[in-house]
DNA sequence: CCAAAAGTGTTCACCGTACACCCATGA
DNA sequence: TCATGGGTGTACGGTGAACACTTTTGG
């Protein structure tokens, strides 16, 4: 468990981690992917899948690693998000986490497996969430922040939604992402009028309703500023 | 320069720098603050400020530190930028650079001094700047395109001015950083209209030319969303 | 025919933009 | 009196927000 390390620097290393935030909506809740640790500190807490930088290793490529290795889970997209350090955030030593904001489709068929470092792995609405160990709380909170301003000037929520989706839908994730419900036809007409959309030519009938129609994304394009 | 370090976590540990972008403007440029390196690598070279974190400092504290350590400059804002950690980064072995983003007034009489591991330092205009050691010419893309950014949907500003200003070289100091000319009138008003300043009551008389009205920021503010 | 989601337009307030002239000062 | 930067208002177009009814389907 401890170990020597040879540096060239001559000054003391702190370890270095990713943590990775995975949101998702299912059932128009927003949802984050924990893992319940399986070693300690905070054995049996529930935290981010996240884990150590390999040596040669992009910060990016180990969040991806990590979140892959403890939950089987491969996201839609991922970004950095923020770089946490302070000095007690870890018990044991200093730890500088790297955090990571990702995305799953709406419809991604993948079940989470618990593997590596975690006992059990599931998906937390966001305001389900159990206590958590470090400074995940604070994690989320930033990433949800995020989240919420991203809506706004990016085209991010089309990393959440499914590959075809009706507006409908859309509205329900824009809605389950930033809490407040919006106009129907302020939303519509803002959507088709970005340009960002448009129709695949089918329609999706949804129970014993009126069918809807079925829309993609135009070009798959950035997600950032447009 | 080689040292043996004991780590709890059975796991190689990069080395964790934070290096600054520091911003002021000034004869209507844009300008950062770098330094001229003493030691290799990149002996010679300039570069941001910053250098290895202390095991117990906070992040951010380290960047200050640093940054008074090399240059002698106290900031008047900062706030943490991204994470690099391409693995070939460093020549030497793997280093994660925290990057931070930091602001000083118009006005700040400060001259910056070398020392530390500074040779020599020295403000460039960001459309003369030098080759550069590291990845730190990305970094300073990254920096320039964030505060570019933040002019829009924040405080930012009220950061790079002097403790009072006049609409004029509140102007000027928008086109230095976004580049391109601003109306005149337009500009007043949205400034005026956002209600962030108000008059002292005094005049500026600039060489020999109608007095300006000089302004200040009405409530000490938020530099994030308004 | 009933329940439930899909679909549809207009009005208004506000904001960003374009645009040109007079004012106060020092030399 | 002239050169220079300080100071001012109006008209237009686009965008976000408020707001209610008809359509289509399955049961």
């Amino acid at each position: 468990m401890t170990s020597t390390t040879r540096h060239c620097y001559d000054y003391p290393h702190p370890a270095v981690t990713t943590d990775v935030i995975t949101f998702r909506v299912r059932a128009d809740q927003l949802q984050v992917l924990l893992v319940r640790r399986a070693n300690p500190p905070f054995q049996g807490r529930w935290a981010l899948p996240g884990g150590f930088l390999d040596i040669d290793e992009d910060l990016e490529q180990c969040a991806r690693r990590e979140l892959a290795e403890e939950t089987g889970i491969r996201v839609t997209h991922i970004e950095q998000l923020h770089t946490f350090g302070r000095p007690d955030r870890d018990p044991r030593e200093r730890v500088i986490s790297v955090a990571y904001l990702a995305t799953v489709r709406q419809d991604d068929p993948a079940q989470p497996v618990a593997a590596s470092d975690a006992a059990a792995v599931r998906w937390f609405p966001l305001d389900e969430l159990p206590g958590l160990a470090f400074d995940h709380g604070q994690i989320i909170d930033k990433a949800r922040q995020r989240l919420r301003d991203k809506l706004e000037y990016t085209s991010l929520v089309f990393q959440l939604t499914a590959e075809t989706f009706t507006l409908g839908e859309l509205q329900r994730l824009y809605e389950a992402i930033h809490g407040s419900p919006l106009d129907k036809r302020n939303f519509r007409k803002r959507m088709l009028g970005l340009g960002q959309i448009e129709e695949t030519g089918h329609t999706r009938r949804n129970g014993k309703h009126r069918p809807a129609r079925e829309y993609r994304i135009r070009h798959p394009q950035r997600v950032e500023y447009f």
